[in-house]
DNA sequence: GCCAACGTTGGC
DNA sequence: GCCAACGTTGGC
């Protein structure tokens, strides 16, 4: 089993919206970059992630959310009226793609952009690192269980 | 295949 | 809203 975090905006498409879904499940699209397309099409149905918010007053890790659907296709890239419309995808050869996920449950306090910085065990985090801008990235095991304290101390 | 210009991401 | 850092594009 993998582990992995992906990026979204709260604004466009944050926990809130992932929890109002049927079946608290939605397809990640949107993806236009190679390397977390390419991160998305190496994720296993059950491998989790954490559903972090970016872009926001106080972004961090949300959620823990689930593998449910491994890459398929993103529809979005052939609809000429969407913004997500890119011109290379068609049904026939699809150029983008994307994986559905499941809310597995909403962390009881998000772990913060801030509590990962401040956090020495969690320096080499991709998430951390300078000019980061990659949407999905893979996570240790080590660094996975290590958020997960940071969510308990915050909890007590 | 290089690299400048451009557009985008995302924290602040 | 600003801007640093990055990925992508396109001219050569």
């Amino acid at each position: 089993m993998n582990y992995w975090l992906m990026k979204s905006e709260p604004d466009v498409f944050g926990v809130e919206h992932l929890k109002s879904r049927p079946d608290k499940t939605a397809p990640w699209d949107g993806v236009r970059n190679f390397q977390a397309r390419n991160f998305m099409r190496e994720m296993k149905r059950g491998d989790l992630a954490f559903f972090y918010h970016s872009s926001c007053a106080e972004p961090g890790v949300a959620a823990v959310v689930k593998i449910v659907k491994e890459a398929y296709p993103d529809h979005t890239s052939w609809d000429k009226k969407g913004e997500h419309y890119d011109a290379r995808s068609t049904p026939e050869k699809p150029y983008w793609y994307m994986v559905d996920v499941k809310l597995e449950r909403q962390l009881k306090q998000p772990v913060l952009l801030t509590d990962i910085k401040a956090c020495t065990a969690l320096k080499n985090m991709r998430l951390v690192q300078r000019g980061n801008r990659l949407s999905v990235m893979p996570i240790s095991e080590p660094e996975w269980n290590k958020i997960l304290e940071l969510e308990r101390k915050k909890t007590k």
